[in-house]
DNA sequence: TCGGGCATTAGCCGATCGGTTGATGCCGCC
DNA sequence: GGCGGCATCAACCGATCGGCTAATGCCCGA
């Protein structure tokens, strides 16, 4: 009750931090948010997945914040590599979540948990607490989606062949089967199948709803 | 040469900031930016647009930095109602800039700027102080677009009426042009008109490309 | 009052698409 | 060695689409 129940290391050691964010006012906002803490320490800060790695190669980190949309070297990437070499340090995915299509992937690259950058500070405080000590961390939209993913029978969510991708963005640009057969130097019978097997796979029932399915998906563009 | 030239008004009184952004964690960062520097007083903070207009009726502000994507009220709604309020408040747009649909609406709203997030510090300093003149200040990449668009003879960006949209959403969900007659109580005749239009506004020469132009433009989701 | 934009409908044509079935060859994995 | 996934091709059918022209009625703004 007095607080004197988990001293055995003195004050503890700081959590150490990597923060990797392509902006400098998001990567400012959450030294901010950490530095007034001593319970925290940031221990450096990158502007892309490769330079997360690089970084945490050399640092002694405990926790990595991780933005996913960044240049060069992707947040899901970033994980998977940073999971690789150093599976002892725990990512949090702390991102803006305008897309759906990233969560999945980052769960699945090892990500130990998923926040969006609109949740409060002390969520976030908490929410690294929990992650250094390999608590699973979301977001409750997020747990909502992966819950609703879980339950709900999808077909699955197949992903789509090299192949299949590229007759659909032809597709979406407007092009005719033909022209696309001429395009990949294959037949035009070709084409319809690999466009029948995305029709399958995204559940759409012509090219329009494929296009726009594979919008939603992230898929396209 | 001295930096005496322009001291006619002591210290200068600080440009008073308004700080709108739905994510915490980036005001905090634009907070911790200005507030290092003396030349800059952050007035207030908002999460959406409606409370950014409200503050800024009450608080004396110079220059509001705005988000896009809030909830509530939207960046672009804020920004016409703040100009028509209060003209002289100057609005620097500050944004991830994921989407091209924003730029102009919001330029056209009044904005006195767009900035990108991932601008550099300094950048986003200097660009304040010339907004408050009112100077115009586009991100590089922002002026680029504009440009292109200016000088591009795209067929003028023609918006789609409120019908040729729905057929276009019925058309992306998979929709045939006879389903969708039915549903919007037309004949399809009519449903193939709108999406002739619909198809000359936009470039595309069917419907799947129709779609795809739609989700680059923001039309659709 | 006279456009002009919008929504609506009609009919016609060739071109294209969606669906199906079946087949071949290549590759990696068990 | 066999099995499955992937890419490739073929031929066929009906359904649908894209493109065109032409009209009507409504409402709003010049």
């Amino acid at each position: 009750m007095t607080g004197a129940d988990a001293d055995a290391d003195g004050p503890a050691a700081p959590i150490r931090l990597l923060i990797v964010d392509d902006h400098p006012i998001v990567r400012d906002g959450l030294r901010a948010a950490f530095e007034d803490d001593p319970a925290f320490a940031v221990a450096g800060q990158a502007a892309d997945g490769a330079e997360a790695v690089r970084l945490a190669a050399d640092l002694e980190v405990d926790v990595v914040l991780m933005d996913l949309r960044m240049p060069k070297m992707g947040g899901v990437e970033a994980i998977r590599l940073l999971r690789e070499r150093r599976p002892e340090i725990r990512v949090l995915v702390l991102t803006t979540f305008d897309s759906d299509a990233d969560v999945l992937p980052a769960v699945e690259a090892g990500a130990t948990g998923y926040l969006l950058k609109d949740a409060p500070r002390d969520e976030l405080l908490r929410a690294v607490r929990a992650a250094r000590q390999g608590q699973a961390v979301l977001a409750p939209s997020v747990a909502q989606k992966l819950l609703g993913r879980m339950r709900a029978p999808e077909p699955a969510e197949q992903p789509l062949t090299e192949r299949e991708l590229k007759v659909l963005r032809l597709v979406a640009a407007g092009t005719t089967n033909r022209e696309a057969a001429r395009q990949l130097f294959i037949s035009e019978a070709t084409v319809k199948t690999h466009l029948l097997h995305v029709y399958a796979k995204l559940g759409a029932r012509d090219r329009a709803a494929a296009v726009a399915e594979a919008y939603k998906r992230g898929l396209l563009s």
